[in-house]
Formats: C-alpha cells, structure tokens, sequence
RNA sequence: GCACCUGUAGCUCAGUAGGAUAGAGCAACGGUUUCCUAAACCGUGUGCCGGAGGUUCGAAUCCUCUCAGGUGCGCCA
C-alpha cells in the first residue's frame, strides 16, 4: 500500500529543506472533516524560520509545489496547506493492499519474534468467577492476539491466587464443617459458604485465624494432607474456570500462580540481601522506598513468611530467566498501581536493568449498582449468568428476526458472548464503571452485534454475488464520499492496530470497526452492489469484499467471533 | 493526611505525543422496507470540555492552584 503520509512529506521536504523528513512527517495531520482535503500541513511554525506570516508562507509553498502524481490539488485555507489526494490512485492503492493480504491486512513482522509474556485473569481458586474478572481476561486475550498479529511471540499467563494464608482457612472451614459430596458437587459455593462462614465464626472465635495460619504453615512445609486438600480445591477450581475460558476460546501457555513460586522465595531474598537493600522494620523485612517517595515495600513478615510483592519478584526473576522477554505486561485492577511501582523499584534496586520491560497495565473496577462487589457478602455477578443470559437473549432476538438461521446454537453464542467482551472492550480501561444488566443486553448501536451485523451482510453480499472479486477493478467508479470514507477508515486501521499496541489499550480497534461499519453501512444503504453494471459491481464488491476483512481481523484482534450469518 | 486515577451533551462515552466549526451511541421525536439481512439507514438539539489562573500564534489536550468522585497507603492478595 502506498503510504501517502510518506509520499506527501517527500514532496513537502523539497519546498522546506529547513526541515527534516521526521519533523515535517509529524506535523501532517488529517483535517477535521473530508471537504478540507485528505492531508493537512500547517505552516504556523514556519513563521520563526522563514520570518514571514504562516499564511503567506503557506501561499507561497502551495505555488511552487511540485506534486507528484498522486496529489489532485492543493488548497490554502489561513496557514494550512490542504492536500487532497487522487482518488483513484488511493483506493487502487488501499483496496488493492487488502485483497492481496486478506486476513493478514494490518499484520507486521515489527515484533520480530521477540518474547512478549501477558499476564491476565488470573482469579482466586475457591472463588467464584465474577464480573469482576471479565477485564483482565477480556483485555488481557486481546492485548495476547495484537502483539501476536504485530510479530511478537507472545506467551500468556494465567497467575492463579492459588495460595496464601486464605488457604489455611479453607482448610479448617473444610475439616470443620465441610464434606466431600458436596464440593464435588458444587465445588465453588460450597467452599465459598465454607470461607464465609469461616470469617463469621472467626469473629466469635479469633483462635480460628491461628489454627489457619498454622494449617498454612503445614501446606508450605509440604504436609501430606494440607497438599492433598490445597491440590483438590486448586483442581476443581480450575475445572470450573476452564467453563468459562472455553466460552471465551481463551487458553494459556502457563497457569503458574502463586503456589509455583513458593520454592522460589528464599532466592528472591537472597538476592535482596545480597543487593544490600533489605532492612529491619518493626521485626518485618523491608526495602525502604521513602526516597522515591513511596511506603516501603514489606518483604518478610516477622514470622519470617513471604508476602504477595515477594512473590511477584520471584515470578519476574523466574520468567526473566525462563522467556527472557522483550516486554512482561501485567494486566491487573488499578488499586494495585502502587503495589506495581513498589515492585518495579525493588526490581531495580535490585540491579536488574529489564525492570523497565515490565509494565502494569492497569485497569478501572467494576462495581453494581448495589455498590461495590463482596463475594464474603454474597453481592456479586457470576460471570457465567452474564455470558449465559446474553446467549439467551440471542436466541430470541434470532427467533424473531431470522428463523431460518441455521446452527443457531453456534451463532447465539457468538453473538451473545461477543456482545459482552466487546462491551468490556470499547471504554478506555482506565474508566470506572458500574455493570448494568440493560446495558450489557442491549444490542444496537455502537455494539458487538452491531459491527458483528455488518461483517455478516458484507458476507451475505459475496455469497450471492456469484463472480469473485479481482484487484482489476475499477476505482474511478468508487470516487463518491460515502464510498471514499469507507476506504479511509481501511486505510487507517493498520496504524490503528499498531496505536492500540503501542498504549496496550484495545478500545482502540474497538471503537474504529464501529468507524468503519458506520461507514460501510451508509455505503451500502446507499449503493445497490449487485447491479446489472458488471464494471461497478466488481467495484463495489472489492469494497464490500475489504470491509467484511477489516472487520473480521479487527474483531480477532478483540477475540470476537465473526459469523457469516446471523 | 499523603499518593495515583477520573471529571466532555439528560445518560454512557470518543477525542488528551497542542491545531481549523468539540464528536458518537443510548434515550426522545419524526421519516425510510415491491430493493443485496430494518441487529440497518436518514433527520430534529443539547455543551461555561468541573472551576480559576498561566504557557502558546493556537489549549478539552501542557503547567500551577482548586473543587468533586474513585482507588491505594507495614505484616491480606
């Protein structure tokens, strides 16, 4: 595909040689709406160098321009210079590049096979699996997708809670007042009542807490029966986990949590005494970050056991030896911003230089309308119910508006699944937000279903078209606006997959494949495509044929399905 | 108390490596189907961009102060 951006900053460099190709590069912009022209170049810096007013040097660079033949015409509007590009040229250009890619329209090789770890999900075992891990595992899956489709080789944790004092709870609720049947049965409420009624006789009997801690003391110094207990909670867990990733069709290269780097502690802190940073504080261990302008970072409680940041400087270590990575991302909640920055300052003290390789990125919290989500107070969405309502919500709407679909199960799911990712995926992660059944089940507008409509009426278009679309086609029939934006939003989307990498924000993609199926969707409201004209069908088609590719890797990259009816 | 994040239309949000007139969706009202999927399309209007200063030719975007909400701050994870 020709990059004009480039081609135009060529042709704008012979006018400016004060300038470097980079300066001038960056000063390109897109005006604010299409009539303006495709490319703008505003002069008002210019003013220093040439000691001139903007506008007149804009007047003066637009006379004497030489364009190359892919320049239509050049306008002055004040201190802009307006670009509009030829048409033809761009389309042929940009339609061209996708029918030639297809799928891989927008890929890249710019990762170069370097080692990209993302850790995402990662839930408390014997807990239940709520919408309050939707995000990480929801972004975390698409951030995993985009750095794959950029060249990156990419491996995915799943950093499981599978361990800590919460453990030692459990096991006394379970040797108190819990039977095998039952969990079995019903493994996840029954060793949440278990863990809550725990919490609640703990209140009356304050004893219990030691009885646990001393239960997870055993299960660290590797007790037959505290093992056994902790592997089988650990297992059934994960079992019901597995329901919902296999909804999602998310898998990990790793499910090492918490428990997988017990061993792996005591080398850890050796490591920070060795680097001389480790002091004594009130009987605990700590790496003292006041002149960074941080609380300090507690290493080892008095009791000589380790804590959550120890345990995340073993894993970092671990993985840094294991995958030597290029960049080791986090995906965890933003309430843990300062426990990320405590860490990644211990790691460098350290004197490890990768520490900055390894990025937190974090995430706003979801709430209900109820307030804030307690799993002890029983408030809480399961994040099974929300999948499951949206299939069912699905299924009647297909009834209603196609029932002659076939394999109705199949396109329910995912449609109803993929309503509820692409939701989580569209904000910006950073924001707050409070989960709202309508919302979620609603299915116009600037939703999944929506761009999941639209690549599905682009599908039903070449199926019947009955000729197959060439690159022969011709452009000149496709210069209107409507079709013309459609073509911008195609031309945009590789540098947009390349934003959203560069901020790990996924909402990026998100947001223009609705652009781009707003667009499509004018255009073929618009144009009839199938016509008698064989010229202006093949036309419109090879525009039909790159919308439907668009949106089809554009919801890959979300870890959306893309049926082909529905 | 200290630190970080957020504040844009009635609601949910885009737009923040400064740029031309601040945009969508939802909700409301009205219109479009002998025509390729109406989960669609078109139209109607609303903004002291939380507030006050500052930097700049130019600020929703950068800086300072301030207000409101959220989150976090030594033996949980």
């Amino acid at each position: 595909m020709t990059d004009f951006k480039k081609k135009l900053s060529d042709v704008l460099g012979k006018s400016i040689p004060q300038l470097t190709q980079e300066e001038i590069l960056a000063m390109i912009e897109i005006p604010p709406n299409s009539e303006m022209g495709d490319f703008a170049f505003p002069c008002f810096k210019l003013a220093k160098v040439f000691r001139k007013a903007p506008n007149l040097i804009a007047e003066d660079i637009a006379t004497n321009l030489h364009k190359g033949d892919f320049i239509e015409r050049v306008e002055t509007a004040g201190a802009y210079l307006n670009f509009f590009i030829d048409k033809k040229h761009f389309i042929k250009s940009v339609i061209g590049e996708v029918l030639l890619k297809k799928e891989t329209y927008g890929s890249s090789l710019m990762g170069n096979g370097k080692n990209v770890i993302v850790e995402f999900s990662s839930p408390n075992i014997a807990k239940p699996f709520h919408i309050g891990h939707i995000r990480t595992t929801v972004i975390g899956n698409s951030l995993y997708k985009i750095y794959k489709f950029l060249g990156y080789n990419t491996i995915t944790i799943n950093h499981l809670g599978d361990y800590g004092t919460q453990f030692g709870k459990l096991i006394v609720a379970y040797k108190k007042w819990g039977n095998e049947e039952e969990v079995r049965a019903n493994p996840i409420p029954t060793l949440l009542k278990l863990y809550i009624k725990f919490h609640e006789e703990a209140e009356e009997k304050p004893e219990l807490e030691d009885e646990s801690r001393e239960w997870f003391k055993k299960l660290e110094n590797k007790d037959e029966e505290a093992t056994k207990l902790w592997g089988w909670f650990r297992e059934v867990s994960l079992d019901e986990f597995n329901r919902v990733y296999n909804m999602l069709n998310i898998k990990f290269d790793s499910y090492a949590g918490e428990s997988f780097y017990s061993d792996k502690m005591p080398d850890a802190v050796k490591k920070m005494e060795e680097a001389n940073i480790l002091k004594k504080s009130k009987g605990a261990d700590i790496v003292d970050l006041e002149e960074f302008g941080m609380p300090p970072a507690l290493i080892r409680k008095r009791d000589g056991s380790t804590l959550y940041i120890t345990r995340d400087i073993a894993a970092a270590i671990y993985r840094k030896e294991t995958y030597d990575f290029y960049k080791n991302i986090y995906v965890v909640g933003s309430q843990q911003n300062l426990h990320f920055q405590q860490w990644k300052k211990v790691v460098e003290l350290m004197g490890y230089d990768w520490a900055d390789d390894c990025v937190h990125v974090p995430f706003g919290m979801v709430s209900l309308e109820e307030g804030t989500m307690s799993t002890r107070k029983g408030r809480v969405v399961f994040l099974e119910d929300v999948f499951n309502k949206a299939v069912d919500k699905t299924k009647e709407i297909i009834k209603e508006k196609s029932p002659n679909l076939e394999d109705l199960d199949t396109v329910a799911n995912q449609v109803g699944i993929g309503a509820v990712m692409f939701q989580e995926l569209s904000n910006n992660r950073i924001k707050d937000y409070v989960f709202n059944w309508d919302k979620v089940l609603n299915f116009e507008g600037e939703t999944g279903p929506y761009v999941q409509y639209t690549h599905a009426r682009a599908c039903s278009v070449l199926r019947r078209a009955g000729v197959s679309v060439e690159d022969s086609f011709k452009a000149e029939l496709l210069v209107d606006d409507v079709t013309l934006e459609v073509v911008k939003k195609i031309q945009q989307f590789p540098q947009i997959i390349k934003d959203s990498q560069r901020k790990n924000e996924p909402s990026i993609i998100t947001r223009h494949i609705i652009d781009l199926a707003q667009a499509f969707n004018r255009f073929y409201h618009d144009h009839p495509i199938l016509v008698e004209d064989e010229n202006l069908k093949k036309a419109r088609l090879a525009i039909v044929f790159a919308t439907k590719e668009v949106l089809s890797i554009g919801l890959y990259l979300l870890g959306i399905k893309a049926p082909e009816k529905m």
